[in-house]
DNA sequence: ATAAATTTGTGCGTATGTATC
DNA sequence: GGATACATACGCACAAATTTA
């Protein structure tokens, strides 16, 4: 009637009362005898429309036992393929934490669909759907934007649907709640930071954040929260915060500029910078500007880049595990797949002394 | 008879028959009908065997047309699996590569399916056996150490029967010589970096390069056969050479170290660097050793990494086109995959003026 | 432990629908 | 329109594996 063959309206009607828990945890599916008679169709086409669930991976068929709904995941043959939607595939520290996913994957014989958003949540859609197609067993997925909600709930949702599981990385969705997430301890991090350079006798301390994502929102908290607890003097104003698409000339713009100008005159003594990628070209451009670095200003920022190593002054760094996240979030989404219950995570930053942050003769 | 389904049977006559080219290129299979007599089976069963072969990529069916076998490499429904083999993931210039490789494909709707080999013919075998496993479309490799002939020889083989494209970057296997390549032209590369330095006044060449793949041993024969022609001194004694295995404490290792205190000693005036990576380290070792840098010795290397930038002094260097280079791979297979034969092509070398190899003061 | 019942897997014959040439 | 070829659909029979009596 509408077009559509039988078995494939039979398959549709199953698939969604699979989703909607009709039908229990490791469960039978009503036999082929019965859904015949239930939609007045031949045997054959039952088991045309049963054959599609399977090719799904919804349903696992047993000879002389039944047809039985796969509530936990599904069990592929030998081969997994997860995909991983990173941000970007070169910036930061992601090859490093994508060598240590790939590894594990490896390891126990899965393989890795690797694409990236760009940051992009329209990207992320798209690269989304184009997985969904591509029968990938799991996701690993950073987050991007995650500051605001995202537009692609319903994709994720779509794949709790279809038992696919999903673990954010990094940064997640606050309203997406269900789905479990492997992050490092921002706020604690943002905290660190701030406790550190006080400790070491910096007075007037300014950050750097990039607001879009939830990362630097709770490194900003952290610091912010940080200063407060310590009774140090803070405002806003010593925050300089931006997005993704500023970030290539955040310091060639107006209010990078300014805030640049801002610690030449020394109104600051101490900077927290959201990661060791912006910290490399502050320190070029207050160089510039005639800074004694790390004497006119202490800097302490995030993740401990290969870039930090090779900074001059070198950067006193909050390292990131990098490989071992990786291979944390690949066994935790290993785990999902053999139908384990994952809760979220964090991980603890450790501080890496170098040059930037010198104990503050007192002055 | 043999314990075995007619319609497995049957599928496993029409693949091997069609394995072994006895139908045309996109020619049409034997019709349902025709079938049906020849195996003296239903029209049911002949349906069951061609639907093993749709699955698994070998035929197309079009209603009221036929069923056509793909010898050309196959359509997916819209989504392209690419599988990708890269030595490391994060070593050298890597990451960039892999990102142009992901771009370009996910301009044309493929996803990239990653793993790292290590470097490791074992480790490769094992996973171009997953992928073939994991029904990837395509597939593109980094050889590893293709100074020798590879073992896994007859994986690539076994490959090309079931059409699925490959195509080799950075390095290839000489033995498998109707595979195409896209490498850099190393040969000219490691010419064009001597004549560098010689016509910058450098008299006494040294060179590092890892011999095991392809890329060194073409810039080492294309540095020696530039020396000669330049009528410039060149004893093999002037070259430290390594293998992969060696690469990370090289510079500690006795060969290393006796290489490093002849450096020291002003024995040459000029190097010639397999890449950043290997050159970083020499410069920091050099400096310990109180050589001054660049006014001792001269240095020329390979790939532009970003490190290469940030050393002191900052690296003169033959730069790979990284993003360019993967985008440039990707298009390639794409190409393979519309079924257009590709031929070897190799990219050249842009040289990056810095710090590290300044016109020499005749003294 | 065995037999019977149940359930999916394989296989055939037939009829009709629909896209292509 | 007609011929061809794949797609959908039904009904039936028996085989093989599993569960149950």
């Amino acid at each position: 009637m509408a077009g559509k063959p039988k078995y494939l309206q039979v398959a549709d009607i199953l698939r969604r009362e699979i989703a909607e828990g009709i039908f229990r945890d490791g469960d039978k599916l009503t036999t082929e005898e019965e859904l015949r008679f239930r939609f007045r169709v031949s045997r054959q086409t039952v088991r045309q429309a049963i054959a599609q669930l399977e090719d799904d991976g919804l349903v696992d068929r047993r000879r002389g036992s039944g047809t039985y709904v796969r509530h936990g995941p599904r069990k592929r043959q030998g081969l997994l393929r997860i995909g991983m939607l990173t941000s970007y595939i070169t910036d930061y520290i992601s090859p490093e934490i994508l060598s240590g996913v790939e590894k594990t994957l490896n390891e126990n014989s899965a393989v890795m669909v690797l694409s990236a958003t760009q940051n992009d949540p329209a990207l992320e859609r798209s690269l989304m759907e184009r997985l969904l197609d591509g029968q990938v067993d799991g996701l690993i997925v950073e987050g991007c934007r995650t500051a605001e909600p995202t537009p692609n709930a319903d994709c994720f949702l779509r794949l709790a649907e279809r038992n696919i599981p999903v673990l954010f990385m990094n940064a997640f969705y606050r309203e997406l709640d269900s789905v479990p997430h492997l992050v490092m301890d921002d706020y604690g991090g943002g905290r660190r930071a701030a406790e550190e350079l006080v400790h070491r006798g910096y007075k007037k301390l300014a950050g750097v954040f990039k607001m879009d994502d939830l990362q630097g929102v709770e490194r900003a908290r952290g610091f912010r929260e940080a200063l407060t607890d310590l009774g140090m003097p803070f405002s806003e104003d010593s925050l300089l915060t931006f997005d993704t698409e500023e970030r290539m000339e955040l310091f060639r713009s107006v209010k990078g500029e300014a805030f640049l100008q801002r610690l030449a005159a020394k109104e600051f003594d101490g900077l927290v910078c959201y990661n060791d990628i912006f910290a490399s070209p502050v320190i070029e451009a207050l160089e510039n500007l005639g800074v004694n670095l790390p004497e006119d200003l202490g800097i302490i920022s995030f993740d401990n880049a290969q870039v930090s190593a090779l900074c001059r002054p070198a950067l006193t760094t909050l390292a990131h595990p990098k490989e071992r996240f990786g291979a944390r979030a690949a066994e935790k989404m290993l785990r999902m797949l053999e139908g384990e219950k994952e809760g979220n995570e964090s991980m603890k930053w450790t501080l890496i002394e170098r040059d930037s942050a010198p104990v503050r003769k007192n002055g």
